[in-house]
DNA sequence: CGTCGGATTGAGCACCGTCAAGGAGAGTGG
DNA sequence: CCACTCTCCTTGACGGTGCTCAATCCGACG
């Protein structure tokens, strides 16, 4: 793997921390790989053995009941940084959500890199700060919100992250957009059942504040009234 | 304030990464602060103008909506890290819930001190990564557990981390304990109302699985069975 | 055209929220 | 010492939001 330069996400991830040749030397020590839609990277509870750059695709990180309840605790999207550095076992699965290529390292090789080189780990410390703040907005969706407070939340952070995380030209967030999972998965992640996610869509759809052209499209056409049902005025 | 060597929290707050020298630095940036329960160290949505170590006490971290809808983001004991470093408003409002003492810092100083010692980001990274971890696992029990399951997690949350802060001598759970928090704290935790709150402490009661002596005060008397509720099976 | 997976829609119900009344304890003042 | 108050908590009755279970629909694909 020597194309860092090449890479997509070259100045976004936390690699741009690094000059070329600390560069030339972390990309010695991982590798690209393809991960297909469903295909689970790490298992919850498992030794945490790697850890990744997301270069293309959307994954989910996930956390499960004995008895089989699911809650989608963070996304990840093209540039962010998957997985538990540092000791410890991985308290939740990461599953690609959709197709998607990460950069991948063996943690212990990550770790012994990012000790000698304290930019990186500024840079990790930054984003792992972001990652907890974002978290914790979101203990606030799943606390407080209603059902229809979350799905246009979640619409709204969607079409954001889709925007920045440059899958689009350059936007700051996007009018349409594909949505990178099913109903099932949107409840996951708003802690709410599949039937009421398509309820309160349904809802929104009839309210003409979105559109939804196919099971994975929506088209934003009032941001603003969606902005403040968001926002649990 | 140079009595660091004195200062309880010593060996486990993230000045731990630093050298007698190091700590005689810091701690001339910072200073050691009494805050009354209730009062408000930072608000929610204010500039990130100081961060701060507990030394005694708890503090939460909460956000609310527009409406008066609030959410408890996270909970803080001695020797945990508050405040955000690097940058940006803070997200959340930090306010005692007990009384309590803190080391307190200006962010810029903090900051500043913080990228010429990479060994004390690097405790503060691995905080950061911990307290992500918890924040996630909170999502799962906001999301998808119930009532009943909420109240016996949150039960033995306290138990363990009254337990490992050095509050008691040396064990690693408490069988009875002083809740740091009331009935609408315990319900802004959880996601509930304070009546859920209320009625589900009298069924644990009721089962002799606890003991309330007082409004305060929580006694263990079946660990096993908490423990077995709490994690949902 | 039939099948299959995912999504929608409907009917009924349960859990938890809302509203309201009452209780327990600490502190105050007569 | 005992009302009085105030705050916090508990308990009860009732209703609504969202869950459960089930039927139907829709689009893709063979």
């Amino acid at each position: 793997m020597s194309d860092c330069d090449a890479c997509v996400v070259r100045n976004r991830a936390i690699c741009s921390a690094l000059m070329p040749d600390e560069l030339a030397a972390l990309s010695k020590l991982g590798r690209k790989q393809m991960v297909s839609r469903g295909q689970t990277l790490v298992w919850e509870g498992d030794e945490s053995l790697v850890v990744a750059n997301v270069i293309q695709g959307v994954l989910k990180l996930s956390v499960s009941t004995q008895d089989g309840r699911e809650q989608i605790v963070g996304v990840v999207f093209p540039s962010d940084f998957i997985g538990r550095p540092f000791g410890k076992e991985s308290p939740y699965g990461v599953t690609a959500l959709t197709d998607a290529e990460v950069c991948i390292f063996t943690r212990t090789a990550f770790d012994g890199f990012a000790k000698e080189h304290p930019d990186l780990q500024h840079k990790l410390l930054q984003r792992t700060l972001d990652e907890l703040d974002r978290a914790r907005q979101w203990m606030m969706l799943l606390g407080r919100k209603t059902a229809s407070e979350r799905i246009a939340t979640l619409l709204i952070e969607i079409s954001d992250r889709l925007g920045a995380s440059g899958c689009s030209p350059i936007a700051p967030f996007l009018e349409k957009f594909e949505l990178p999972m099913d109903r099932q998965q949107m409840g996951d992640l708003l802690g709410l059942t599949i039937e009421t996610v398509s309820r309160q869509l349904t809802k929104l759809k009839e309210a003409e504040i979105i559109e939804l052209p196919d099971r994975r499209s929506v088209i934003i056409k009032d941001r603003r009234r969606l902005e403040n049902i968001a926002t649990a005025a």
